[in-house]
This record gives structure tokens, sequence and C-alpha cells, in this order.
DNA sequence: GTAGAACCTCAAGTGAACTTGAAGTCAAGC
DNA sequence: GCTTGACTTCAAGTTCACTTGAGGTTCTAC
């Protein structure tokens, strides 16, 4: 409650990141955090846990799955606190993941305004959206559209 | 088989839309799609089916939930084949929407460049990112950077 | 010294979006 | 006419990311 505590307890780093202690304790079961322990085996947190919390939030709002962030996070020293230099190496590939999840997006808006606003949204007609069903019997469909067939 | 057939069957809708089988059942049980039958019970589907799927899998990859969709196309006509025009309604909600998504992802990325770059990325440090936890206490931690709090 | 909040573990439940399996029917080619 | 593959239903299983609940301990404040 003082404010001015070097280590957190659950409820504080809770209230901090905005991560349910519920969900802390989970992320600490699949090995994404770690925790000290008080005498008593509540769990007391150092201050860095807190860039490591928000590491995992902005990654799931990216898209990755735990397991993803988990790999990630392993390539953090543990011998050390990672300095910014380490996290910033861990945000290369990102950049380059966020660019392509944008371009996914900025691909289905202008879909939206060329094939749905011509009324050709349909697998069946639109040569734009999906030349093998022209074709007839094969090949993936939407998936086309969506930019999963290079 | 034949390429030139007015009604689908369910194999076909599959590998023309990219979507499962066992998916398009599953649709149809939660209402996003409906079938006609053959005599013998098979599914046969309309063409203009393809487009309903289509627009699931968009809608999904925009982020919306299967319900959300099943509300988005209950707004189509079901006495007639709806147009482009029914269509294009619709999607224009959806521009938001994705406009918003890509919004959040360029905070990601500018937060990954300012804030990770620059070794801050701890809500216990950085201003920027949660101002929050200098107050101490409460507060919505990683929320804030995602933008969730206005 | 006692009430109540906060913590602990472990097991089970949740919801979303499907998939898989069992047991059977139907259609197409030879 | 028979095999093979595509289809049917229905129930149950799967994965992900947690949450909830039971039953118990510890900390804090009065």
């Amino acid at each position: 409650m003082c404010g001015m505590t070097q280590v957190l307890t659950i409820g504080e780093v809770a209230t901090r990141s905005g991560v349910a202690a519920s969900a802390l304790r989970f992320y600490e079961e699949r090995g994404l955090i770690e925790s000290d322990r008080a005498g008593s085996g509540h769990r007391r947190y150092p201050r860095a846990v807190l860039r490591r919390i928000a590491f995992i939030v902005f990654a799931q709002r990216v898209g990755l799955s735990l397991d993803q962030i988990a790999g990630e996070l392993a390539k953090l020293p543990t011998d050390r606190v990672p300095t910014g230099r380490d996290w910033s190496r861990l945000s290369g590939p990102w950049t380059e993941l966020i660019d392509a999840r944008i371009a996914e997006l900025e691909r289905l808006r202008s879909s939206l305004g060329d094939c749905i606003g011509c009324g050709c949204l349909s697998l069946a007609r639109c040569p734009m959206a999906n030349p093998y069903d022209r074709a007839a019997g094969h090949g993936p469909g939407p998936r086309f559209w969506l930019g999963d067939r290079p």
C-alpha cells in the first residue's frame, strides 16, 4: 500500500497492469512470467514483471498466441534484468507482423469498396476475388482474397 | 461435377469457398447460412451462398464473432437474393471497424518504436505508456496503451 | 484477538469455433 | 449389383485463454 515498495503483490500487479490475478497465475503456470514467494507462500513480483506483462498484452493484440509469446520471451536473457536493447531485439519481427496485418486489413477494406460496392462479392462471379471458381472444382476460395495464397 | 450446375453440393461449396464441410454445417446450425435439401436429404446450395460465405470469412478476419456476423446477415432481405446495394449497406460500418483496428495496430507499432526502442517499456516508469502507475494503486495498465481508455 | 480482505492450490467450468467419430444412407462408376 | 466415396445426424472431443469455486491460510486493521 506504500507505493514505494520494490516488490509487488499479485493484487498490485493486477491493478497496475489491468490483467486479472487469475490470469497472472495462469501466465506463470504457462511459463510466461515468474514470481518469488514470501515466507507465507504469497507471490512477490519484481517491478520488471510489469514490462513483461505489457509485452504479453501487446503481443496478444498483435495476434500472437500465448505459446508464441512464450517463445519470444524465452529469447530474453535470464541471468539479468533485460535491457531496452534486449526488448527491442524482440520487437524487430513484430513490426513486419503488424505491417502484414495492416496490409491485410487494407486489402479487406478495398475489397469491400471495390467488390461489395460494385455488387460482385460473389465467389462465383468476381474474377478479382476468386479466379479459381471460374476454373471450377478446386482452389481455396476466400483465402485467395485474403492474401493467403502468394 | 458438371461445373455448370445451378445448385451446389456441400462438397462443392467447401472446395470453392475453402471452408470445411463441417464448418458449413455448423454455420447452418447457427443460422448463418441455409440450404435446400435434395429428396435424399443431401444439402443443395444456391450459388448465392458463396457470397454469404465470403462475407462470413471477411467479417471473421476483421474480428467479428459469429454472433455478430449473424446479426449483420440478418439485415439482408430474405424475400429475394440480396443485391450489391444490400451488401454495401452492410459493409458501411465495417470500414470504420477496419480503420479503428488499423489505427490500433499503428499505435502498437509506434509504441514499439518509441517505447520498447527507448527502453521504457515498463509500466512502472514510462509516463507515456501509463500515467496511472505513477499515481500508483489504480488504473488499467496496458489498456491505456492500447487505446481502450478514451 | 478477531473480522475481513487478500492470498493460496487444485479441479472443474466457460465460450468460441469448430472437428471428429460412430453409425448409417445415397449416388456414381464399372 | 456392388464397391467406393460423398453425404446424413448426433454426440462428444479439442484448443485457446482464461474464470470460477471450494476449501483453506495469511495479512491488516481495529
